[in-house]
This record gives structure tokens, C-alpha cells and sequence, in this order.
DNA sequence: CTTTTCAATTTACGCGCGTAATCTCCATAT
DNA sequence: ATATGGAGATTACGCGCGTAAATTGAAAAG
């Protein structure tokens, strides 16, 4: 089962957050970000429980939420998915891909080659 | 307007073709790869074309289609919009994403090696 | 005990997508 | 002129998603 954009939003609240939190509270954090309307906030909550990306505590009358899916897992299938798709699986493509597109900052470009030379000590 | 899923199948195929295709030579195409039947293709096709991604030039009783939307700037699009949203908007965090997943292979880092080099050199 | 309050759950609704059947129209054969 | 066949166009339909209102249920207040 996977994650809609729209629940992405708020896994992204609870995996920003150290501990669980109370719909109220991802209410609170994300009416800086969206528009949305609490009960829109409360339905994503109860979509991702029913895929069980999140799971919810009871504290007293509430619940408490917290993300079961880790960030990274999510990152890494997102990823890897848009990687089989266009570029053969593999990461160097995507980062040519970039490169002939002339969008290789010079941060990313430095940060690149300081990745290269650590993975090429470790090998 | 984003083109889906299986609409991108469809776009694949014209990409892939030397020149303009007839429908059936798209089902066609299609018949190995996929279990749809012709009438969903043609449905993608005018889906497409509403979309204005391919373009349709009468050949007698028959529509020839061509990609108008070009590969690079689909993939491009794609690639952009998952990278702004899960790595801040830069590719070296998803590179370093891979090599921390443990999931850069012998030949992608060869590569991402040459690549590296090649662009110090133009700078 | 009844009323109010408030959080969670249920229901709603339009839209695009995946998938496809049906309809329409024109050309060709009889 | 009419029937047939094949290509494109129209219509269909269930599903998840984005968005949210209405309902329920239980706790707190009076």
C-alpha cells in the first residue's frame, strides 16, 4: 500500500517530530504549511492508519500518533522506483542526467566528489 | 498537465520509435509488454493528445502519432519534482541516500567516478 | 442525570486514472 | 446504392485521492 502526496505531508510532520503527537498537534503544524481544514488533517490521519504507516496510542481521550514507516524506507522505495523507471536502476544516469541538464550546482558537485573519494577509501 | 503511469508507457513506445505510429503499430508494440487491450490504448492515445504531449498527422483513414512532450524533459520533470521534494532540491543527498542504503554498485561508482572527473576537468 | 463539548469515525463528492466496451463514421466491396 | 469492415471517438465504471461535512460517542460540566 503506498503513500498518497497528500499523507506524505503529514508523515512528514510526525517524522519531523520527536515524540507522538495528537491530531491537535499535527493540526497545529501544519497551518503554517497548508490550508488544510482539521477533518481533512483527521481522514489522512485514519487513511494512514488503515495502511498502517502510522500507528496511535490512547492518552486519556485522545491519541497520540507516531510514524511505523521510517522516513528512510519511504525515501528509499520512492527513489528507487523513479530510478527503475528511467534510468535503468541505476543512481550514475540520473546524476549524468543532471550533469547534461546543466543542473550540478557547485555544492552538489563538491559534495559528489567528497562522497566518491570516502566510498573509494573504504573499497 | 502531468502525464500518469500508463500514459507514460505509451509516451515510452513513441520514444523508442524511429518515426510516427500508426495506433496499431503502437498496440502492437504494446502486445509483448502489456496485457491491454486495444481499446485502452487508444484511449491513452487520445488522453495524450488531449494533453497535448503527442501530436496526431492524418495518413490516409489512419492517425500517425509522434511524441511532441521530448523524453528529456518528462524524465527531467520527474526527476526535479522528487528530488525538490524528498532531498531538498539537490542530487548529491539522494547519491549519498544510495551509498548509505549500501545500494551504489561496483559499476555505478565507476561511473559516478568518470563523470566526477570529467566535469572538474571542463570547470 | 441531563446537557454540552470535543475528539474520533463515517459518509460524501468530484476528479483523474486504469481499463475497456460501444458507437459512429467513412471507405471499400458487392 | 447498400452492406461491411475497420479506425477513431464517446461513454462507462470502479477506485483512490484531495477535500471536507455530518455523525457518533464519550467525558466533563452543570
Amino acid at each position: 500500500m503506498s503513500i498518497s502526496d497528500a499523507e506524505s505531508v503529514v508523515m512528514d510532520v510526525l517524522w519531523r517530530a520527536a515524540g507522538p503527537l495528537s491530531a491537535e498537534e499535527v493540526v497545529a503544524a501544519l497551518a503554517d504549511t497548508t490550508d488544510w481544514q482539521e477533518p481533512t488533517i483527521k481522514t489522512l490521519l485514519n487513511r494512514l492508519l488503515k495502511k498502517h504507516a502510522i500507528v496511535a496510542e490512547r492518552d486519556g481521550k485522545r491519541y497520540l500518533y507516531s510514524a511505523k514507516l521510517k522516513r528512510t524506507e519511504y525515501v528509499h522505495s520512492e527513489s528507487k522506483s523513479l530510478i527503475d523507471r528511467l534510468f535503468g536502476g541505476r543512481v550514475a544516469p540520473l546524476v549524468a542526467h543532471f550533469s547534461e541538464a546543466g543542473k550540478l550546482g557547485k555544492k552538489d558537485l563538491a559534495e559528489l566528489k567528497r562522497l566518491i573519494e570516502e566510498l573509494d577509501d573504504d573499497a
